[in-house]
Formats: structure tokens, C-alpha cells, sequence
DNA sequence: GTGAAAGCGCTAACAC
DNA sequence: GTGTTAGCGCTTTCAC
């Protein structure tokens, strides 16, 4: 910055003025400085403007992954907002759920000067780091359980998820299976609204199956399923999980939505390309990403009212699910029997 | 920092030696500052330091996307290796392959006081970018063409591209269409493979087909493939848009590998669960971020010895793709006709 | 409107 | 080993 003073022959704080904007300089240094920038391709140092003016441009994202599906887009949509707000994001990841990652992961950003933090809070990880953030750092929670003293906003997914089981429910199934994800604690939204529908209805609630963020580890749940001649519903955590629970369900001869329907969650761009297309419930990640960022500014430029946030999510009906084979609460599956009603979507 | 020093009762530069850990401090005050820090939960301000010292323990990821699957699983390595070498990074997108975009990216990361660059060259965007990268940053490329003057990591494509559409031509197909990813240049390798194994087996060259990153944009493609009787074997650009094409297909009636064989590229997590599996070839991107950080290291600590490297890729062979129907070159698909030979895989 | 002076929190060079 | 001194590149008073 000396050499752009010296170059337009003016002082430094002259050329921090034009650089800044925000003082007026008279157009004829403003020329010179500018000319002077691009002659020498001058760029600010962010490290001393963060020093002298104790602010930054920079948040920071904290979570658990970074490249599966669902945190991959709200990610996404935290940097859109962020970019066209001029802040660049930094991505801070604390692998496991445990005390430790976490605290590192907090460190890590707290090393940076950070304007504040958004924390992806769908999984244990994201808890964990909540729990690290020193008070004073403006944060921003996206998903997860109702949290109180965190701004948070999120997807709803438990009204969705009792809409979803209703529906199976509704197309005569004694009772829906479910598959969860790795949740953020006990228990996730979908999962709760699942048993939410089902206590309602007086269905049965038969135990949970329990997968990872991998497609594959639903196979092996869907050949395991094909067996339990009760299973008529399956109710997955993620599509993801239901694609790969279709592919163990058909591996041991059942046909969906036939003999067994799946439903996954999230509408996943694959879901409507699916075999069979996806009954799920759409889930704006990028959106969720895009609003997160906006309420954390509004922390951070002091102007924030909203303390939750809570986007509709909706049920997409596709051919995933259909009537149990012979109707409403009859034995079903011979394995090699006729297509059943129901599958006409 | 000076709150700690005064707790621990020493200097400010002894409080740093014992952060830093490269001076020896005797173990009574060591203890003391470790104490004072643990109390006040001090952290280090990195403006601070990189002003200070002069180097960063940041790094940029410049890229034009974030959340489509390549990219992800590139950004994901490259952030799990800097985090073990306790670096962070920091994202920064340039949306359109536009030289105004690339600009900016590079700016904004250029405003932070950041240690290198690792480019993300899957597309015209990262092309762009390392144009206004300027001299003296250690950069890093991944991916696209090879470039003189840039160090590079890519994932073999051409050889790979070349052996999958062999494979393809050995199955009996007359030619092999292709539907292209939106590409680094011109063309990318696996076009390039393509056209190099059509010339070499003197098959006719078919006119490309233009896809876009979004999965749906293969669908209208595979319906309009559908009609074209000439068409047996379709190499897409990668395993999304080889399913949109697919599903097209199966829009209008074709089976895939019957009446038409379809493959894709990157063996994505879910083309192996796709019905039917995906004949792909593997590109491990998350590795080839890992490597990334590493080589851009080695740049960063002057030991970098290699200036290009390419990683094997392998064709994967599962059940889209089989012999055309009736045969090596014989006229084809009666829609509705039986089925054909080669499906049994 | 503009320059001079001070200082952000840290590390590096130097003395002891 | 440890304290003192200087200074990284900016922004921010404060005069003028």
C-alpha cells in the first residue's frame, strides 16, 4: 500500500480511503490510486485490515461433512449468499461427533479472525461444536433440534416426516419400518414425525434400522427386509439410504412399490430419475444454506430479530409407495405372485 | 496475549514461544501459560500472526462449483488433508467461467493473507482462474489439460476414455455417441479418449450431444436417442447424466443394455446401486485433493519435486452396457422384440 | 479532503 | 531461557 501511495504520490491513508470508499477523495487522486493499483496489481492484505479495523470478511462454516448430499448444498448456499455479500467462507470439519473434533474444529476457526460462524447442526458433530463456541461469536445453527440461546433456522421435517407416514398409512398399511440416518441426537425430526404418525394412528412401532450417509449400507437393510414378511412400508432417513434399500429389497426378488413400498426424504436431484421414481418429501438445503448466512449477518450488523427460522417442507408423491399387495392389513408377498393393485402411478 | 503474559506473570514472546513450541521455555512457565490460556480460552488471532510472520496457515480453494459430486469429493480431500496438516480452507467460487468472475475469486482470495491455491480446473471456470492467478502464489491445479507452467494433478481420462469406448466397439457396437459434460476447454479427456478410440477403430464420429452438470438434462437427450435407430451405445460424460440419459431412454420404450448400452464416467457412489448397474470407469476425486494439498505443500515449503501427476483410472465393468441386438452391426430394435444377447452380466 | 501519528496482536531479532 | 525492542500493513483518530 506504501508503494501505491508513493507511486500516486499521495498518503496511505488516502489510498485506504479510496480502497474503503466510504470518505469522499477528490476524483483527481482517486484517478491516481486507481491507476496506481492496477499498475502495480495491488491487493489488500485481509490479515492487517483485520488487525487494524478488528473486523473481517470472513465467516466461517462448521460442520460434520462437507461432500455428502444434504451438507454439500446447504454449503453451497451459505457461500452464494456469502460471495454476493462480499465474505468469503471458510470451511471448518469436525469428522466425528466427539468432544474433541470439535473443540479443534472451533479452534481451528477461532484462529482465523472470523466475522462469525454457521454450524451445520445435522448430525452429532454439529452439537458437539455448539457446545464450543465461545459466547460473543455471532453463530448461526442450520438444522437440528430446537436449541435454546442459538439463532437457528431450519427445515421442517417432522411435520413432513408424520405427513409422509400418514400417507403409507393411508394407502393401507398396518405400519411403516423405518431406516433412520446418523441424527443430530436421540432422534431427528423425520424419525419423530414417524412416530409421531404412527402413535396417532395406533400403529405398531416396530424397532428402528439403523444406516449410515453411505447408499450402500441400505442394501444390505432392504435384503434383510425382504424377509420380514410383515415389512409392507419402509420409511428411509434419506433417499440415498432408500435407493440402495430398493436395490436389497429387488436382490432378494421383491418388487417396490408391489410387494413393499419405500419412501426416502430430502428429494434428492436422482429421486424423480430413480427406478422407481422417489416418493419423498422435498428439502431446499441450498435455501436453508442462503438464509443461514443472511440471519448470521443480520447478528453480525446487530440487526437481528429472528431467533427461529423454519422452512415448509412438503410431501412429493412419485411411485415409490403404493396399497399393500391384497389390500389393507392381509399376509402378503408371494414372492412370485401377480402385481398387486396400486402400483398404476 | 498480553492478558495471558500478565497471568503467567512473563513476557508476551515467551506466551507466543510457548504457543509456537519451537523455543525451548522452561517447564515451570510453560505450565503457568498453558494455565493462563485454558483460563481466559485464549486464542491466537491469525491476522495477528500473518501479518506478523508473514505466512498463513490458510489455503484457497478456487472453483466453480462447490456441491456438484467431483467437486465435492476434490474439495472434501483437499480439506481433510490440510486439516491434518493443520491447515483451513477457504472456498471461493467462480460461478461462470467469465474472466470477470475469475477475477474476483481470485481477489477474494487474494484479500486473505493465504499461504496457496489449489484450482479446481473441471471446467472453462478453473481455466479461467488460473489466468489471473499472479506469479510467486504457489498454485495448484487439479484436473483438465495438462498446462505448462502450472503444477497439475489429474485423474487419467483420456487412456480410460479410450479403453471404455474400446470396450464398448468389441461388444460389437459400430460406433459409440457421446454426450459431453459442460468441459475445461474445448474438450476434455474422456471426449478426447472417445474420439481416439472411434479413429483408431475406423468407426464414424457421431456429433456430440451437450449436457449440462444436472442429472434431468440427460433425460430429453436419452428420449430423442430413443428415436435414433443408428444409436446402440452412448458414452456420457459422467455416471448422473448417463442416468437422466437412461431414464430417457427407457421414456420411450428402449432398454438399456438391449435395445441400447449406455456407460458413464466417475463410478459415482450410486451408480453401482442404479438399475441397471453402471459400466463406468472409477475417478477417485477425493484422492486426487488429497494430493492436491500435498503437492501445493511441497510448493509452499520449496521441496515440490514434481510438476504433473496423473493417477490411473480404471474401466468398470458392470450390466448398461452389452452386444447391440442381433448382433455386430445389424439393423436393430424392434421395440417391442425379444431380448437380445449380453444382458446376462 | 488530506497527511501525520498511533496502534491493532503478534513474531523476530537482539541482547542478556 | 527470557525480556526488550521493532515492525508486519493496514485503519483510525486527530489536526489542519
Amino acid at each position: 500500500m506504501a508503494d501505491v501511495a508513493r507511486l500516486a504520490e499521495v498518503s496511505v491513508p488516502t489510498v485506504s480511503r479510496v480502497l474503503s470508499g466510504t470518505v469522499r477523495v477528490s476524483p483527481d487522486k482517486r484517478a491516481r490510486v486507481e491507476a496506481a493499483i492496477a499498475e502495480i496489481g495491488f491487493h489488500r492484505s485481509g490479515a492487517a485490515r483485520a488487525l487494524a479495523s478488528g473486523t473481517s470478511e470472513v465467516i466461517a462454516v462448521v460442520t460434520g461433512k462437507t461432500s455428502t448430499y444434504g451438507y454439500a448444498e446447504a454449503i453451497r448456499g451459505v457461500e452464494e449468499e456469502a460471495r454476493a455479500a462480499g465474505y468469503s467462507v471458510m470451511i471448518t470439519v469436525a469428522e466425528s461427533g466427539s468432544e474433541a473434533d470439535a473443540r479443534q474444529a472451533v479452534a481451528m476457526a477461532l484462529n482465523q479472525s472470523i466475522a462469525g460462524v454457521v454450524v451445520l447442526k445435522f448430525d452429532a458433530a454439529g452439537v458437539a461444536v455448539l457446545k464450543h463456541i465461545p459466547p460473543g461469536l455471532p453463530v448461526e445453527a442450520l438444522a437440528g433440534a430446537r436449541q435454546r440461546g442459538v439463532v437457528q433456522a431450519v427445515l421442517e421435517e417432522a411435520r413432513a416426516g408424520e405427513e409422509l407416514t400418514n400417507y403409507l398409512l393411508e394407502l393401507g398399511h398396518r405400519t411403516v419400518h423405518h431406516v433412520r440416518v446418523p441424527a443430530s441426537r436421540r432422534e431427528d425430526g423425520r424419525t419423530t414425525g414417524w412416530r409421531r404418525a404412527l402413535r396417532n394412528a395406533g400403529a405398531p412401532i416396530p424397532p428402528m434400522w439403523e444406516a449410515t450417509w453411505d447408499p450402500h449400507t441400505g442394501r444390505p437393510i432392504g435384503r434383510e427386509l425382504a424377509h420380514c414378511p410383515d415389512v409392507t412400508a419402509v420409511f428411509c432417513g434419506n433417499d440415498e439410504i432408500a435407493m440402495g434399500v430398493i436395490r436389497g429389497l429387488e436382490d432378494e426378488g421383491a418388487r417396490v412399490p408391489e410387494d413393499v413400498s419405500v419412501v426416502g426424504f430430502d428429494d434428492h436431484p436422482l429421486a424423480e430419475l430413480w427406478s422407481p421414481p422417489l416418493t419423498t418429501v422435498n428439502q431446499d438445503f441450498a435455501r436453508l444454506g442462503r438464509r443461514g448466512f443472511t440471519l448470521l449477518m443480520s447478528q453480525i450488523e446487530g440487526t437481528a430479530t429472528t431467533k427461529y427460522s423454519s422452512e415448509r417442507a412438503e410431501v412429493i408423491i412419485r411411485a415409490s409407495a403404493a396399497p399393500p399387495a391384497g389390500g389393507r392389513g392381509s399376509a402378503r408377498r408371494g414372492r412370485s405372485g401377480g402385481r398387486s393393485g396400486g402400483a398404476e402411478r
